[in-house]
Parts: C-alpha cells; structure tokens; sequence
RNA sequence: CGGAGCGUGGCGCAGCCUGGUAGCGCACCUGCAUGGGGUGCAGGGGGUCGGAGGUUCGAGUCCUCUCGCUCCGACCA
C-alpha cells in the first residue's frame, strides 16, 4: 500500500477524551473514530490488525476441533422467552421493534439461539460432541462504555458453544477450548492467565477468565509468579487425545490464579511470598460450563447409548478480537507508539522514502515494495510505502506511531552507496545492507 | 444508576467571572525555500460557539430546559 493512495488519518494531538494508552495510541494511529459512547467505527489500518487477531482466534478454534457458523445480530425476542433471560437481562439487552410491533434485541451473546439450531438437528449422542462458533458483533448496553474498545458497547466477539452427552464430555470439550485459548493467546505474542471464576449456579471448577496483566487492567488478581513462562501447547498438539490436553489444564491450574471474585486468602497465604503476583488484568477470554441450564429450558435433548433422552451438556467460550486490539497494544507500546507483535502487525514492513522525487530513492523504493510484496499469488509480505513528500521527521515519527515493526529507511545519503537502512522498531537498531541484501534479510524474517 | 466535569473550525485549547466585530497552536490549501527523527518564511480557506427557549438595544458570555461526551464508583468478553 502507497501512503499516498491510503487513508489513514494520524493525530499530532491526542483528543481529550482518551484516557488510557491504547485508547490515546488507537485514535492517533487513526485506527478507529467514536461514533457514540462505546460504539466505534473501525478504520482501514485498525481493521487489518482486527482481521488479523480474527484469522489467528479462528484457526485455532478450527485446530480444536470447533466449527464455525454465523448467527445473526438481531435475534428474536421469544427465543429469550423461553430460556427466561427476556426478563432477567435487564437494561444491557438494546430491545428493538420491527414495523410489526414485533419485540427483537440485538444479541448480547447467543447461547439461546445456538441451543435452538443444535435441538432443530441433533437428536443422538452419536452426533456428540460438537462445537459451534461464531465471530459476530455483539451489543451491551453497558451502563459505562469506558477506555475505547476495551470496553465498548458494540464489541466483536468469538463465541463457541459446546454440547456433549454428559458431564465428562463437558469436561473434555471445555479442556480443548482451555487449551486452545493458551495457543490463541500465544500466538497473539500476550501471556494470558487462567485464572478461577466463579460458575454461577452450576459450581464445579469449569470456569477460567483468561488474564493479561497491565497496570490499565479493569480487574485486580492474585497469581504464582511460574505462571507468566509456563510453555504453551506447540501446534501439533492432539486435541482428540483427552488425557494429554487434561493434564494440560491441570499443569495450568494447579498454581493460584484467582480474580479478586474468587480470591482466597488462605491458599494465597500459603503461596510463597517472593512468588506472589498481586496485580492488574485484562479479561480477555472467559470459559465455562453451564451444563443443561439452556438445552432443560428450551427442549435440547439427545438420545443416550442406552435409550434414554437427556438435556445436553453446554459450555460456552468466548473471546473478544476488539477488546484485544486493545490489550494487545496496553502490553505493546513505548513513548513514540504502538509496537506491534509480528503476528499481528497491520503491514510487516513499513518503507520510508526519505525524498521522493530522488530517482535513486524512488528506484529503490519501487524494487523493494514490489519485491517484498511479491507477484499475484504469492504469499508476499504486507507492505506500507510511505511515498508522500513530506519532512522525513514526521515519516519516522508517523511510522513509529503506528508501531510497524520493520521499517526500510531510503534516502540519499546511503543510497548513494547502494545501501539502504532497516529498522527494529522493538530494539531502535539499525543496519545498513544492500537493496539486494535488503531484501533477503526481510524475506529471511518474515 | 449515584458523584464530578466538559461541549467554541478536523484535533488541542483561550475567551464566559465583569454581555459589545469569535481568537490561538496544530492540521488543511497556495508559493518559495528545505530535506536522516513531528521543517522555515509568506499568503489563504474553514466555526448556526451542542440544541431550544428566555433576559437584553445587543448573548459564546447571564437564566431555564434539553441533548451529547468524559472521568470516579456498583456491573461485564
């Protein structure tokens, strides 16, 4: 992409009403513009990060054996009637009406119409266990939208339900999205915690809140210092194998981890002193098993190896892509801007053409945007071209702003002796190559 | 929903107390110069001062109502 032909509109200045750094560095970088309190539009350079923090969440679901659909965002009222959640939501549901007069809402989360496909289709344990999710936007009429998309009002989230004949399939089906989600968040380059959460009336210990620690985190929460280094699950990882993936969950639940909800001072006491981390954190997914809570209530029942009809066993497993944009940038910045990790990164290289105009500069631009982008079909890197005539300190400083993590300097000084200056973002450390030397190292690391 | 605060050009703000021609910085446009970390000079465009009503000869400024937004607390991916 030619800066010059794109849009993407950086603030010099940070508007008032961003408080917290991800929120300030979002609307600078002009990835997205507030179109209400908690409702926001998502601009060209904030929605390819989206899209990436999407495409990493869906292959992973897709690894552990889950299967995507796509449910609508306004969904009728008397699905929610008949799971009794019409009237328990209170304000948070956004209820509409159609020119019918017909009530509607624009769907919180989607537990009841997930149950009414699954009992539309699915009659034996044989069909058992399946997943379904969805990546869809959500509304919440939270009573305080706050910290830009952190906590917005419209948000986008993924949300798996799973369904399994019995408890112990609960289990290993909640097992698959825990580990799941230790690799999603890996991959996304953040340390996330699982930490205890409470289970409502179900009870049992089949609910974890996955935490970022940052000092901006909404939540306060307790846990082991091993946690933060602990391996995650490589990527040929079995998830058909139950045993394996359950001690994987046991390896990551053995050490206190608790929200201040379910904190309990006397295990926290008899952690080590020098091992306890007391701090701030993101919820960035949460898992959990509701059991037949929904599937009793609205007639989702299978038939059992030995001929009797049960209510389904479900959990759900959410994770929120919009919210992590923003986590990710809290856990990923410095004074001049974001830094992205590379699996998430809106372009893997950023090119800086000191003067253009220059014809050694613009030459040297032109092979190294084309040749890192690669042919049609090719699997070439993202490219952004800053081609635009304009003072090189505000290049530099637009392209640190908006936290590429490579970034190719042109100018005339080194290209006079055919060499051309790449750039660390993370580490501030420059090399000098050839154009051709260039364009090996970037192909080498990307 | 309780408490606090803010709405003046795209962004950041001053002006309001004490009513009298709507201002500054950034951004934007034109020209010249400049070119290795938010460039210099000169010229220029853009604002129903959130909205409605009122007081007044006259309202950005005073009064009433209203809408929007932000922050702190209780709730949530």
């Amino acid at each position: 992409m030619r800066l010059s032909q794109y849009f993407m509109p950086i603030l010099k200045e940070t508007p008032k009403e961003a408080e917290i750094v991800s929120h300030r560095l979002m609307l600078r970088a002009g990835m997205v513009r507030q179109q209400s309190a908690g409702i926001y539009s998502w601009l060209p350079l904030g929605l390819r990060v989206l899209r990436k923090i999407e495409e990493i969440v869906r292959e992973e679901q897709n690894r552990a054996g889950a299967i995507e659909v796509l449910m609508p965002t306004i969904q009728p009222a008397d699905l929610w009637r008949e799971s009794g959640r019409y009237d328990d939501y209170g304000k948070e549901m956004l209820r509409i009406k159609d020119r019918q007069g017909r009530d509607f809402l624009f769907g919180p989360t989607n537990e009841e119409m997930i149950t009414e496909i699954f009992r539309a289709s699915i009659r034996s344990y044989k069909d058992l266990p399946l997943n379904l999710y969805h990546i869809q936007w959500k509304f919440r009429d939270e009573v305080r939208p706050r910290f830009g998309v952190m906590r917005g009002r419209e948000f986008l989230m993924k949300d798996a339900y799973s369904f399994d004949v019995d408890e112990a399939g609960a289990r290993a089906s909640y097992n698959r999205m825990f580990v799941s989600y230790l690799r999603t968040f890996a991959r996304l380059g953040l340390k996330a915690i699982p930490m205890r959460a409470d289970t409502g009336p179900i009870g049992g210990d089949m609910s974890h809140e996955f935490h970022i620690l940052a000092d901006t985190g909404e939540s306060e929460v307790f846990c082991h210092s091993d946690y933060p280094d602990m391996a995650v699950p490589d990527a040929d990882i079995d998830f058909r194998d139950d045993s394996t993936l359950a001690a994987i969950v046991n390896q990551w639940t053995t050490p206190y981890a608790a929200t201040e909800d379910m904190h309990d001072e006397n295990e926290w006491g008899q952690v080590p002193e020098a091992n306890r981390i007391s701090a701030r954190g993101i919820e960035a997914g949460h898992i959990f098993y509701f059991g037949t809570k929904y599937s009793q209530a609205m007639g989702a029942r299978v038939m059992t190896p030995d001929g009797s009809e049960t209510p389904v066993h479900m959990g759900s497993y959410g994770i929120g892509p919009s919210r992590l944009v923003a986590a990710i940038i809290e856990a990923f910045h410095d004074d001049n801007g974001i830094i992205w990790p590379k699996s998430v990164t809106p372009f893997d290289v950023g090119i800086i053409n000191m003067k253009p105009g220059e014809k050694a500069c613009d030459e040297a631009c032109e092979i190294l945007y084309a040749q890192l982008q690669g042919g049609e079909g090719s699997s070439g890197l993202d490219v952004l071209y800053d081609d635009r005539d304009q003072r090189a300190g505000a290049k530099f400083a637009g392209m640190d702003l908006i936290g590429l993590p490579t970034q190719v300097v042109v100018g005339p000084r080194s290209i006079k002796n055919g060499e051309v200056e790449i750039k660390d973002r993370r580490t501030g450390e420059r090399v000098n190559l050839t154009v051709e030397a260039a364009l090996n190292k970037l192909r080498e690391d990307h």
